[in-house]
DNA sequence: ATGGTCGACAATCGA
């Protein structure tokens, strides 16, 4: 089972990235953020031209917005959270029948928080630790189990989760107060799938700025994408994909797909 | 210290 997380921002101006994404890779589920569409204006059509029939969305106008395309059919899990109050789109929860039983599949896209780390005077920073913290309750009180979370988590946890671990302590995505939070959050009943597969101490990115032109040659990237699954399905992980070649396709994404194949 | 680039949508806002 191949199962993909991607920040495409907006749907529908990369609908051709996408298509390609999944000639290129396969994969069996396709979890998006910012999608940017309401739902009114879902390309539903995509979902056959992708081979990928069951969807579930949750989008809004300009902002936001989250949506799973599978070739399995999806049951969204009901009565799940409006996060910090705002309906504002940013989670999907399904649950799948995969062959060894069902799976549930979160799909997030954490606030970004603005420029300054300071939750009194960025009304942004605060939203954000604020959803941390909500989802984290919301995992204590509910312990999941066969259960995978994927999506933009906004957060760069580990010291080569981005380009300068010095440079960018002050930087929103990678400051304290957000790492650990977030390290709260994965710790409910999580374990980190992609640094399963690759050692904390190499460098390991998702994401690379639209401010630089060569992105390739500063590579000043974070790792702002996860994959994340409950300890039952450790032993089930295979491989892990981190496709950079998407970052130079035409018109493409800041961040890049990340795939993971479980054995389920 | 600063500005650098995108997307949505129609002047900025959010990233």
């Amino acid at each position: 089972m191949r199962i993909l997380t991607w920040n495409i921002n907006s749907l529908r101006l990369r609908l051709a990235s996408l298509e390609r994404l999944v000639a290129e890779l396969a994969p069996d589920i396709v979890c998006l953020q910012e999608t940017k569409v309401p739902d009114a204006l879902f390309p539903a059509q995509a979902a056959a031209a992708l081979s990928l029939p069951h969807v579930a969305y949750c989008g809004m106008k300009s902002y936001n917005g989250v949506a799973i395309f599978s070739r399995l059919p999806l049951r969204t899990c009901p009565g799940m959270p409006d996060w910090c109050g705002r309906d504002d789109r940013r989670h999907l929860a399904v649950v799948f029948a995969a062959p060894s039983g069902p799976v549930t599949l979160h799909d997030f896209y954490v606030p970004a928080g603005g420029d300054i780390p300071d939750p009194d005077v960025n009304a942004k920073y605060a939203h954000k630790l604020a959803f941390v913290e909500e989802a984290t309750r919301h995992f204590v009180d509910n312990p999941p189990s066969r259960s995978i979370l994927v999506g933009d988590l906004n957060i760069a946890p580990l010291e080569h989760d981005v380009w300068s671990h010095k440079q960018l302590l002050g930087v929103v995505s990678h400051t304290p107060p957000e790492v650990e939070r977030m390290q709260a959050w994965l710790h409910t009943g999580f374990t980190d799938a992609m640094r399963h597969f690759v050692p904390d101490h190499e460098k390991l990115y998702t994401w690379w700025s639209y401010r630089n032109r060569d992105w390739h040659v500063a590579n000043r990237g974070r790792r702002l994408d996860h994959v994340w699954v409950t300890p039952d399905l450790v032993p089930r992980l295979r491989r892990l994909t981190i496709h950079k070649a998407a970052r130079d396709w035409p018109a493409p994404s800041d961040h890049v797909p990340v795939m993971i194949e479980l054995d389920i």
